[in-house]
DNA sequence: TCAACCTTATACAAACATTGGACAAACATG
DNA sequence: CATGTTTGTCCAATGTTTGTATAAGGTTGA
């Protein structure tokens, strides 16, 4: 637990503007302690970094702290709220239903913060689609017909997340051979959500193009899903050419991340703990001794703006 | 969110003359804050944007802001309003600026009627970027982002050219192992603006599937792109596959059509042109003797609507 | 006990927005 | 050419947003 003025330390965001922001904003409310004082803890000053991060990429403070907020509301252990019926879904994509389909998710998407939808109604719906494949009840062209059409409202709101002009930070892609892009783009944008300016790369992309790809944005992380042990070889591929560019994270999701070793750091299998884990690495300037992360940063100046 | 100060950064547009722009057009109507101020998100700024370039083409004021706001099809002869340039676009390609490529074709499919738009913009565009990448100035991983939000463009424009539901009367698609896909969609698109209940179905689809879908579907007809020649007998085994179903017209499009022969119909190069002549063919209550198209339709009933 | 740090409440100025009207240059049209 | 419309920009009076400063006082830990 930090002091305010620790708090200020860390965020770089002075004491007094700190306050302002709670009275005025309810950004956060933090404990205190006996005496009165506030108590921030790592969540909070994480959350205080998002904030600062888009305010830093143009928003206005009182937007961003709505923005903040939407968020943090769908985290707390309450009820959570309801979701569009898979089952409706489902019988949409079944019944070669695009627009329907498109329809409910559209609606899920609104319903909850992202990462709630993702684990509560994106992916079970995919599992509950492939089911119906192996089951025999659905052919591949109406699998096919679906998974476009969820990524395509994915992208959308990936889009709608990317500030307006910003070089990408972070890149987010597959490496060759890899096909399922649904987890890189949920991704990717619960990333952009946070505030990170993200490039999304796409599927199948061999390992030379990935190095060139980080050469050429000059980014300070890439992401790459690892959706099955048939995607391990190539994925360490990457990794091994992004290794030579110094000062890169690397960071590896998806069912078969397990496979990929350092430096490539594992970001586990919930979106939104992977993308704080990233998000922390990039804010916190790189150091020494922090495990597996490069040493230096390439580019000078903090990662932000 | 972004004022209007961060707004008029953001797009290079004056924040005097955006809000001109609103109380004589009405082109946006931003959210206020609670103290009255405008509050533009990315979506605002990207169709600002659209807007600030179509006037840059030298549309007025005016005319870009009524396309933006209601884009229309196909209008009357006007004559061809000027096209954005296809250098600025390969140079956001180039750069890995999806959102400025993204611009460019909103632009692009926003300046003038779409057939036009993909004669005279989107296919120069791709085979530019296809010397580009052949002259080794460009990335796989370059192309793939680019083709992807050209992709998203023209998916956009289907969404929107979709009636609100009905059943596909004909379906898009390409054959197994086929990747190329922006023709296929590009046609989907046209024949969806031109008043037919598409339903695009995506790349790499088995011939299996194809039967399965236009049976699942009750479709009318079937249109498949062949864009290589290494497709043509993936896309000889659909159309065997679908000459099992009585009263399907198949046609088929891209480089490699002539590979494939009756029953399917080669719908020929210019993708307006395909598109009149299949729906000729729909329209047409089957002639027994018109050649190669078969001779008897499933569903009772017009085939139109 | 004391210095350092924290609290709330109020205040304030700089930066930024708002509306509505006005106006000249550019453009079209009879 | 004369006339009317369109369009970008500017002005003035007024309200909002936001970071920071101040005063008066409480808490913390050596």
């Amino acid at each position: 637990m930090y002091t305010i003025k620790q708090a200020a330390q860390l965020t770089g965001i002075p004491a007094a503007t700190l306050r302002a922001w709670e009275r005025r904003y309810a950004v956060l409310r933090p404990p205190r302690s006996a005496g009165g004082y506030r108590l921030y803890d790592n969540a909070a000053i994480r959350e205080l970094e998002v904030m600062a991060a888009l305010v830093g990429l143009g928003h206005s403070p009182q937007q961003a702290a709505a923005e903040v907020g939407a968020r943090r509301a769908g985290e707390g252990p309450r009820p959570a709220p309801p979701l569009p019926s898979i089952d409706a879904a489902l019988e949409a994509a079944r019944a070669q239903d695009a627009r329907a389909l498109a329809r409910h998710a559209e609606v899920a998407v609104t319903a909850a913060p992202l990462p709630q939808v993702l684990d509560g109604w994106f992916f079970p719906l995919l599992t509950a689609i492939g089911d119906a494949w192996a089951a025999g009840e659905l052919s591949i062209a109406t699998e096919h017909a679906a998974s476009h059409v969820l990524m395509r409202v994915l992208a959308d709101r990936l889009d709608e997340a990317l500030p307006a002009s910003a070089q990408p930070a972070l890149l987010v892609g597959l490496p060759r051979g890899a096909r399922h892009e649904l987890g890189a783009l949920a991704f990717a944008v619960v990333a952009a959500q946070q505030g990170m300016p993200v490039a999304y790369l796409g599927a199948d992309l061999p390992a030379p193009e990935w190095a060139a790809a980080v050469a050429a944005t000059d980014a300070m992380a890439a992401v790459l899903a690892v959706p099955t042990r048939a995607d391990i070889r190539a994925a360490r591929d990457v990794v091994v050419a992004l290794a030579e560019i110094p000062g890169v994270v690397i960071g590896v999701g998806g069912s078969a991340q397990g496979g990929v070793r350092p430096p490539a750091i594992a970001l586990g299998h919930d979106i939104q703990a992977g993308v704080d884990t990233l998000s922390h690495l990039l804010r916190t300037p790189a150091h020494p001794g922090n495990g597996n992360a490069p040493a230096s940063a390439r580019s000078a100046g903090p990662p932000g703006r």
